[in-house]
DNA sequence: TCGAAGATTCAGTATTGACTGAATGTTCAA
DNA sequence: TTGAACATTCAGTCAATACTGAATCTTCGA
């Protein structure tokens, strides 16, 4: 496959990864720079090359990456004698992406909670719904993590398989 | 507590549930509109009544009951003998709403794959990040449902406890 | 079939948020 | 300390989405 034939099929890729991460609340641009620095060669790539890519202007890019930055999806380097930064994929940063998320269920059952802490004196129907609620997200609060723990236990094969 | 101290406490409460749910994408009304419905009492409200507790519009008012709707989240009951739709949250909503949230977790393995298979033919290592990506959403499409297999199959506690 | 209660639609308006790029700030080699 | 390279900020513009409510449609008892 020729290189320019390669570009434009990741062009095509970069558009629907770019989609799936909208999905979890990034803005459009945030979305396809994250989404580039997937698949790009080198890794690292400036802030005007992803400005290439993504067709992005200077102000949504500097937006953009430290947004991600932010979210510890991607590092910034310089390499030694250059005056620019470069941004890479973090290592490990799915992991942490799913930590955040997985933290949002504690938040539920903490929500819940606090209502079932206002209905008290009500009649205990009424607190059905918040109880349903949280005695699922006690139990996910728990679970997940542990599905979590178990990954990170796994032994990794080797990058030759 | 009097009725209406309580009333006024719950508003507090539902206005963190509603940021909580608008955090899963849900447009304002339609989150605050399931918020009260989490907690209204009785648990069956219309379509007017909803008006009056979140002070949206009628138009806000069937757009939001009908998102709910379509995302299984809430039930439309009309009592025999009422002109009347009632509302109200659906029992096992919550599991059904990880599920769909977890389902995702099988989009993005297949969307590595996609961008492992156009990477074929450059060096290894262009694809270390992508590999990354799949060997962690691979592992948590089967450990995530069976989670929520265990929950299914749990006794669950009687409601006098 | 009629009409009143209730639900839905949708054109128009308001609001929010994304995006740009010129101005400004920062860094560092000389 | 200077200025060239690079990064960041933010006021202004544009686009997308939420929200309203009058008009329209649906339902069902009489």
């Amino acid at each position: 496959m020729k290189d320019q034939e390669l570009q434009n099929r990741l062009g095509a890729f970069v558009e629907r990864v770019t989609m799936q991460m909208e999905g979890f609340g990034l803005p459009h641009y945030v979305a396809k720079t994250f989404s580039w620095l997937l698949v790009c060669d080198p890794p690292e790539q400036s802030a005007e090359d992803l400005m290439e890519l993504t067709g992005a202007s200077k102000g949504s890019m500097s937006t953009a990456t430290r947004m991600l930055q932010q979210m510890h999806m991607i590092d910034k380097v310089r390499p030694s004698g250059e005056r620019k930064y470069y941004w890479r994929i973090r290592s490990g940063m799915w992991v942490d992406l799913l930590k955040i998320r997985l933290s949002i269920l504690e938040q539920f059952s903490k929500i819940a909670d606090e209502g079932l802490e206002l209905l008290g004196e009500e009649p205990a129907g009424r607190s059905a719904r918040l109880k349903e609620m949280k005695d699922l997200y006690d139990f996910m609060s728990i679970e997940f993590p542990s599905v979590l723990d178990k990954w990170e236990k796994k032994p990794k094969e080797s990058s030759d398989g």
